[in-house]
Parts: C-alpha cells; sequence; structure tokens
DNA sequence: CTGAAAGCGCTAACAA
DNA sequence: TTGTTAGCGCTTTCAG
C-alpha cells in the first residue's frame, strides 16, 4: 500500500523547503503568492493531508475540544443536553475542531479527572450544566479556556453561555395571570442548579408584581431531580394536601409532562381546571395530549455559541469573560388555552434567530 | 507554570531509561516486577500522564474512533441514532477511546470526507445507518476497520451490528393476528434502508404463514422518510382510499405517532377500531395516549456492541466479519390492546440484557 | 530485562 | 520571502 505522503513529499515535488510549506499550510502571511499557489497545486495532486498527531505535538493544540456534562445530568434531561452537545458538534466542525464528550460523577476524585485533560488532548473545555466545582477549578489551573453552558458561578468569573430564564419565566407567568389564573402552583427539583433557581425567583417576583399573593403551599422544590416522574410525584403531593392551584408552572417540561400525567389520571380538565406550562420546549411536549405550553430553549444555538465563544478564547490568549443570554419564545399551546389547531400535524419551527456575539 | 513533566523526568527519577518507562506504559512484558513498581510509583508521585499527540505520532495510532452517520438520519430519526452514539461513547471509554462524531451528506463528493480520515485522525469506524456506499469502499481502501450498525451490504462483507427486524416484525404479526386482527395495514417510508425493508418483508411473509391475504392497497412505503408527518400523511391517504384496516403496523415508532395522530383528529377509536404499533421503542412512543406498542430496540447496546467489535478489529490485525443481530423485545400497550395500567407512572425497565459477542 | 538511538510528521525560531 | 535546524514526547527496533 502507498505511503501517505508527506510534508517532505510536497517540499521536494515543489523545490521548496518543508518550513515554506508549513507556512501555507497554515496560512501563514509572508508567503510569496506564486509560492503559494505552487504549494497548493502540489498539495492537491499528491492529495496530501497534514498528520494530526505530528501537528498535535509540535503545535501544542490538539484540534480538540472537551465537552463535560455530568452524568445524571446527561441522562436525566438527556434530549436537553444532547441537544446542546449537537450544537457543539456542528459548530466545531466549521471551525475544524472536533468535540471529546465525557461524563463526569457528582463528586470530584483525582481518579476521575477526564481523560482528556490528564493528556493534553483537548484545547479548550465546554461544561454544561451543573459540574463538580472542584473540577472547574482544576481545569482552570490548568490554564484552559472554558465556557459553561446553562451554568454559572458566582464565586468565579467564567464566560458563560445561559437561558434567560427570568425573560421565559416572566412570560409563562404573564401569560397565565393574563388568563386569569390567580393559584399558580410552582413545581420545582433540583433547585441549586441556577435555571431553576432563576425560573423559581421570576415565579415569586412575578407574583409580587401583579399583586398576587405568594403561597408556600403551592410550592414544591424539593424533588431531587427534574425527571417525569417526580413532576407526578410533585403535583400527586401538592393536591393531596388539599391546595387547588388553577395553573402550574413545572421547571422544565419533564415536570410538567408528569404533572400532567397525574392529572389527567384523577381526571382533572387541563387546561380548564388546571392550566400547565413547562420550559425547555423538548419534542415531546409537542406530541403529547394536550399539547404543553412551555419557553422555547434554542439549545443548539447555546452549544453553537459555546464553541464560537470557546475558539474566540483559545485563539486570543487574554481571557476576556463573556457571559450570553440566549433568549427564549413562549410557546402557547393546548396546555394553557383551549386552542383550534388548523393543521395538527403542523411541526413546530424549531429554527433559530441568527444569534450574534456581543461585540 | 510548572511544566507538565515527561517520560524522560519518571526516566531520571527512577534512574532508568525512557525505553523501559514506555514499556510499563504500555504494560509490555520482559520487566522486572521490581522495576515495574518503581516506575509506577515515580509516575504516581509525578503526576505524570503520557501526552496523546506524542503517542499518536510515535505510534501510529490515534486512541479515536470516527462515527459516521448521515445528516439526513440524523436529523430525522435523531433519538434513535443519537442513543446509537452514546453507546459507543460509553464503551469507548472502557476501551480509552474517543469517539468523533460526524454526519455526512447523502451524496460522496472527495471533499466531504470527513477530516478525521484525511488527518488519520482515528483507528476505526463506525457507521450508523445508510451512508453513501462510495464513501464506504473509500474508508475500506484505506484500511481502518469498520463496523456497520443497522445497516448491511450485500455487496461487500462488512462486520455489523443488526438489529433482529424479522424476530421483531414476527412478534408483532403475531400480537395482532392472536388479538384477531386480520385486515393489517403496513405503513413505511425510506423503504431502500435495510431495516426497514426487513420489517416489510416479514409483514408480508407473517400474513402468508398465518393464511391471510396480502393486500397491496393497505400497504404504503411510498414516503420519503420515516418521519411523524409522513406517517400521518401515509395513513391518510390510505383510509381516504376508502380502505380501513383493523390493524397498522409502522415501520417505525415515528411514523406510527403520525397514524396515531391522524386516526385520534378523524375519531377512530384506538386500538377498538384500529391497533397501531410501531419499532424501535423511542421514549415518546409512553408518553402519548394511548401509549404505543412497539417492538424495543436495544440502542446504546447496539453501540457498545459496535465498539467491541471495533476495538477487536483495530487490534488483531486479520479482519473476521462479525454479524451480530442484537434481539429485540415486544412491547405491549394501549394502542394495540386495551390495559389497565396500576401504576401509570411506572417507567418501563429500559436495561439491556447483557449481551455477549459470538465467541 | 534494560538502554541507546532513530525516527514519527510537523511547527517555529532563527538565519540567510 | 524562503531555508536550516532543533525539537515536540513518545514508541520501537536493535544491542547489550
Amino acid at each position: 500500500m502507498k505511503r501517505r505522503p508527506t510534508i517532505e513529499d510536497v517540499a521536494k515535488k515543489t523545490s521548496l523547503s518543508i518550513s515554506t510549506i508549513s507556512l501555507v499550510l497554515n496560512n501563514k502571511p509572508h508567503v510569496n503568492d506564486q509560492t503559494r499557489q505552487k504549494v497548493l497545486k502540489a498539495i492537491a495532486e499528491l492529495g496530501y493531508h497534514p498528520h494530526r498527531g505530528a501537528r498535535t505535538l509540535a503545535s501544542k493544540s490538539s484540534g480538540n475540544i472537551g465537552f463535560i456534562v455530568s452524568d445524571d445530568h446527561f441522562t436525566h434531561v438527556e434530549p436537553f443536553y444532547t441537544k446542546i452537545f449537537l450544537g457543539t458538534e456542528f459548530e466545531a466542525r466549521a471551525h475544524d475542531y472536533y468535540v471529546l464528550l465525557t461524563t463526569v460523577a457528582k463528586s470530584f476524585k483525582k481518579s476521575l479527572v477526564p481523560r482528556f485533560l490528564l493528556e493534553r488532548n483537548v484545547d479548550g473545555v465546554i461544561i454544561a450544566g451543573k459540574v463538580n466545582e472542584e473540577l472547574i477549578d482544576y481545569i482552570d489551573k490548568l490554564g484552559l479556556p472554558i465556557i459553561l453552558v446553562d451554568y454559572m458561578l458566582k464565586r468565579k468569573r467564567l464566560s458563560s453561555v445561559l437561558i434567560d430564564n427570568r425573560r421565559g419565566a416572566r412570560d409563562i407567568m404573564n401569560h397565565l395571570i393574563a388568563a386569569g389564573r390567580k393559584d399558580i402552583a410552582f413545581i420545582g427539583g433540583d433547585i441549586h442548579h441556577s435555571s431553576i433557581a432563576e425560573r423559581f425567583d421570576e415565579y415569586k417576583d412575578s407574583l409580587t408584581e401583579n399583586n398576587l399573593q405568594y403561597q408556600p403551599l403551592l410550592v414544591v422544590t424539593d424533588e431531587r431531580d427534574t425527571r417525569v416522574h417526580n413532576g407526578y410525584n410533585a403535583i400527586e403531593r401538592l393536591l393531596k394536601s388539599g391546595r387547588k392551584p388553577t395553573a402550574v408552572f413545572a421547571a422544565n417540561d419533564a415536570m410538567a409532562i408528569g404533572c400532567l400525567r397525574y392529572l389527567k389520571a384523577v381526571g382533572v380538565k387541563i387546561p380548564d381546571e388546571i392550566a400547565i406550562a413547562g420550559f425547555d420546549d423538548i419534542e415531546m411536549g409537542s406530541h403529547i395530549e394536550p399539547r404543553l405550553t412551555t419557553v422555547r430553549v434554542f439549545k443548539e444555538e447555546m452549544g453553537k455559541l459555546a464553541v464560537k465563544l470557546l475558539v474566540e478564547g483559545i485563539k486570543s490568549e487574554r481571557d476576556t469573560v463573556t457571559t450570553v443570554h440566549v433568549p427564549v419564545e413562549l410557546i402557547v399551546r393546548q396546555s394553557s388555552q383551549t386552542e383550534h389547531v388548523a393543521n395538527p400535524h403542523s411541526v413546530d419551527d424549531s429554527s433559530a434567530p441568527g444569534f450574534e456575539l456581543p461585540a
């Protein structure tokens, strides 16, 4: 089998030195245009492609981005983080990076540090959701650029791509209140996650601003995580305690779906007796019945933004801290409002507007 | 900042040569156990970890696995292929590999060859679903081990991890027929995909074996792909043509859900008037109403198996061709059978049995 | 069982 | 603008 061509073959073929070839390869300036063309031609003719490993060794950059997500986030809220991951994947390709995915346990053990960090196999790291802070410190000490997605640290200034949770929660609350709902319950879990906490905070603030009483007895936030069955359990507990809200704002779609299933099971009319709204806009919400009112979060877009920021960070040395709040969009469906569906299988347009990085 | 330790530091610290350290690092034999312990100790004390790039260059193996899926599969049947990908991810880690994901267009263009192939940045490739055959040939010519997942080529002998589609389709058909359904429709799309074709073939064979007439007018297979709205359109066309099946076997869950939505929209009682069954067991099927009868496919498990086979292939030089048919499991739910649900939020156990590779 | 030495293919000073 | 050269950190013969 033919040995694959190396930079030296290109050098010979063009009667130039390998360093000149390297300059062309890396789009460096100070190369005569004639020369550049000649090199490019030879490269094409030989079918030459630089060897990643060699580049990595010589240039001290791997061409990879690390993507870290906690294992329970990934299993419990999979569709959400998967979308973010796919967004990074997509954008990374545009920048000629590959994404190495890894999940990490909740607790930090030295032995569980992602291998790509130990082997210096990534040029920067994207962290999605809440992960152990010790690990974040560890990465930071390594000097690697970090971008947080859907999570923030107060203790430390790090670039992050965040959901505009306040805005989304406010839209939901305004929508429910405008429809005349006054006793609005909040169903949450994993309340220490910054996104969930923000949604809850805005829930309370919205009540106040609308001159509605904040009723702690209409709130459940102590579920362990935000999976469907926890939403189910939470609303069950709430109703069995004797309270009867007229609307439920769930911390995310999964919990909202859990609520929905319980309420349907016990014969509560939705949305007539109780309106329900979630957050995130996972696909399932548009297929269940009644279809779920929610706040659309542009998950792929968040992943893409994270890569853009990270690539900037990798290239620019100086670590400017940027925080982006990605806009959200209220999606009103049957679970909160009787709607007449003209085209029952219309698919919601999921394309995101073209977000721009702050200048 | 402290320079990270290299193999040379370990050598100095132990007063051994770097080649001995390398032997230990790679678990090679012929190292005195005393020496090995001494080296290990020094490695631990220094916090040394070999540099991936250096290894790649010297050893001619990258430590990466390529994962290729066609872009339309990935967008249209996302939850399915995502699960397979996550399975590979998980298993790869156990073998100290990382997975580089890429999607490819339907048509083959030289300029669109995944970069990881050009840069020799993967040691083997997993191909999920149908991809352009020219690309497969190209990879094969590169001499890289290939494992196909949920796809097969007749023209060429390649290792593959396949769904036992025949078995699953037979189970579905037997279930429907046992319930007294005789006029069973088949709704499909993307019929050239080997999995879809097999399900369809078994549909026909099952009819014959049960002395039921194969009725071409109860069959729609010309939908472009297998997304929800195509299921919706297909069943609509079928019913409007005047036929009235008593059951529908859809090529996958997405199409089954489409059927379900149409039938509900026009007021057909499910399962009383028409029973519906899908295939794949995507999560949504257990959340819609009525819950969908389907065939569970162990998607993560398929990804894991693919990695196991691939790693074997990478290590063993000789390319033995292995074909694994992963077993499936019939899941009967409300869409085909009136059921009384004791615990309405019980989650189906999604854990796979421990599959073994053929000896 | 251990050491010496030659690369692996490329980048990046520094010279010319 | 182009060439020379020294590594990058590790694996792998080949000796000893």
